[in-house]
DNA sequence: CGCTGTATTGACCTCCTTCAAATGCGGTGG
DNA sequence: CCACCGCATTTGAAGGAGGTCAATACAGCG
C-alpha cells in the first residue's frame, strides 16, 4: 500500500503550485531510503537533533507534547505526504516529540539535501514554504478549536478536516475514509479526556452526522457536518479540484 | 520609542545567527515604508491577498480568527520585530485576520522584495524560515497551553513567554514589563472568559507570583513563576544570552 | 466632576472531568 | 467452534473548573 518517496513527495508539494519538470526531475533523484515503523513508536523526541528529516509515505504520526503533569497534547497529526521535522534542518533542536500512532512507513532524507534544495532551487524552496506554511495554518486553526469550540463541534471540525486532507492524498472518498485513531488519541488532540469523546462521539451518532465503526468512518451528510461545525476550509490551501464539490457554508450552531 | 525597519528587523533576524555582514547590507538597502495605526484596528482580514509584508515596529498586534458564533480567539501575539503576514508573499491567500491591540508603528515592505530575498540570499532566507518556524513553535506551545492547562497556569506561563519575548527585543527588563493587554485580551488569547481571567489574576496576586497594576507586570519571583508553570523556554529558539540568567527548571504543580 | 471604559464581584449553571467498573471485540489457541 | 485474553469502548455517579449574566466599583481623563 505504502507509495515511494518520489510519487509521495512530488503529489504532495505539486499541491504548491510552484514545481516545474526540472523541480521533479531533481526530487526524482533523491536516494530513498524507507524503513516501517510500528504503532506508538517515536520517531524523534523533544532534545533530539537529528541528522534526517522524515517523511511518512503511509500510516499516521503526530506531535506532541507531554507537560508537567504527564499531560499529552497532540499539535500535529502527519498523514502520508507529511515533513515531520523540516524544522530541525533550521532550528536545530527539536521542541517537540514525533511519534508514530498506527504503524507507519517512513521515508529519511539527510538534512544536508533538505539545505541544498532550499539553498539553490528556489521553486522548490518555495513549495517548502508552502507545506511549512500550510501546516501552521492547520495548526492555527486547531488552537481556535480548543480554545472555542465546544467538544461535539471540535470533533466535527477534526473529522471535517481530515475528510479534505485524506482526499488530497488519495486516502478518502467522497463519504468517508478509514478512521485508524483510538478515542485517547482523539482526546489529546481536542483536549478533552476520553471519556468525554467517547459520549460526544455517541452524540455525532445519534444526530446522524456520522457513522463510525469498525475504524471506518463515514460521513453520510458532508454539508451537514461542515455546517454543524462552521468549517472553513480555507485555512488547508487546497487547489480548488479537491474534494470542493459541495463545501455549503452555512455558520454553525 | 519606535524604531527604523532596519534596525528592527536585522535584530530580529540575527537572532537566527545565519546571517553575514553583506546579509545585514542587504537588508539596510531596503527602503522602509512605515505608518502609525491606531489601537483595535485591522492591519489585514482574511481573504485579502495584501501586497505588502508588515512588520511590526512599536506596540503589540494578534492574529485572530472570529469564529461562527463571534467568538474570537487569538492565534499569535506580534510584538516589535515580528512579521505580520510572510505567509501571503507564498500562499496567496489570508486565512485569519490580524489586528493591532494597542496603538501600533507598522512597516510595509512590498512582497516581491521578499520573493527576492527568499529566491537569491539564501542566508537571509533561512533567516526567514528561522523566524517562521519559531513562530510555529510559539503556536504549538500555545495549544498545550490551552488544550492540557489549567486557567491558572495558562497565565503563569502566557507571562513567562511574554518576559523572554519581549527581554528578546529590549522591551522587557529582568523583573517585569509594560502589558497593555486587557484582560479580554488575555481571555481569547487563552480560550478562557475575562471574568475567569479576572478571578485567576487575583489568585496569582495572592500567591505573590505577579504584580499587576497600572499597566505594569512585576515578576518578583521569576525562578517561582517559570517553576509553577512548567515552563520551558526551549521552543522560543532563543540564543542563550537572552534573559538565561536563572532559568530553573522544576515541574511545576 | 462627571464620563467612559475596564476591572471586579456575586449567584447560579453546565460542560467536562474523575474514578471505577462493566461491556464489547478481535484475535488465538485449545 | 468455543473459551479466553488483551485491548478499546462504554456506562454511571459525583465533583469541579470555568461559563453566564448582570450589577457594581474603579481609574483615567477632559
Amino acid at each position: 500500500m505504502s507509495e515511494t518517496l518520489h510519487s509521495t513527495l512530488i503529489r504532495k508539494l505539486d499541491q504548491s503550485g510552484f514545481l516545474t519538470d526540472i523541480d521533479r526531475a531533481t526530487l526524482m533523484r533523491l536516494t530513498p531510503r524507507s524503513r516501517p515503523v510500528a504503532a506508538r513508536v517515536d520517531l524523534i523526541v523533544e532534545g533530539d537533533r537529528p541528522e534526517y528529516v522524515h517523511v511518512v509515505l503511509d500510516g499516521f504520526a503526530c506531535r506532541y507534547k507531554i507537560l508537567a503533569g504527564g499531560k499529552r497534547q497532540i499539535m500535529a497529526l502527519l498523514v502520508p505526504g507529511d515533513f515531520c521535522d523540516l524544522h530541525v534542518a533550521i532550528l536545530g533542536e527539536m521542541d517537540h516529540c514525533i511519534g508514530t500512532l498506527t504503524p507507519c512507513t517512513v521515508a529519511q532524507v539527510p538534512r544536508r539535501t533538505i539545505e541544498e534544495l532550499t539553498d539553490h532551487h528556489p521553486r522548490i524552496n518555495r513549495a517548502l514554504w508552502w507545506a511549512t506554511l500550510t501546516d501552521e495554518g492547520v495548526l492555527r486553526e486547531w488552537l481556535a478549536n480548543v480554545g472555542q469550540r465546544e467538544a461535539i463541534q471540535q470533533l466535527a471540525h477534526l473529522f471535517c478536516e481530515l475528510h479534505l486532507r485524506l482526499l488530497s492524498v488519495g486516502l478518502a472518498d467522497a463519504d468517508g475514509y478509514d478512521m485508524p485513531l483510538r478515542q485517547p488519541d482523539l482526546a489529546d488532540i481536542l483536549g478533552l479526556t476520553s471519556v468525554h469523546v467517547n459520549r460526544v462521539l455517541q452524540e455525532l451518532r445519534v444526530a446522524g452526522l456520522i457513522v463510525l465503526r469498525s475504524r471506518r468512518l463515514q460521513i453520510p451528510n458532508l454539508a451537514g457536518l461542515r455546517a454543524y461545525c462552521g468549517f472553513n476550509p480555507n485555512y488547508l490551501h487546497l487547489t480548488p479540484r479537491v474534494g470542493e464539490a459541495e463545501v455549503t457554508l452555512t455558520p454553525g450552531a
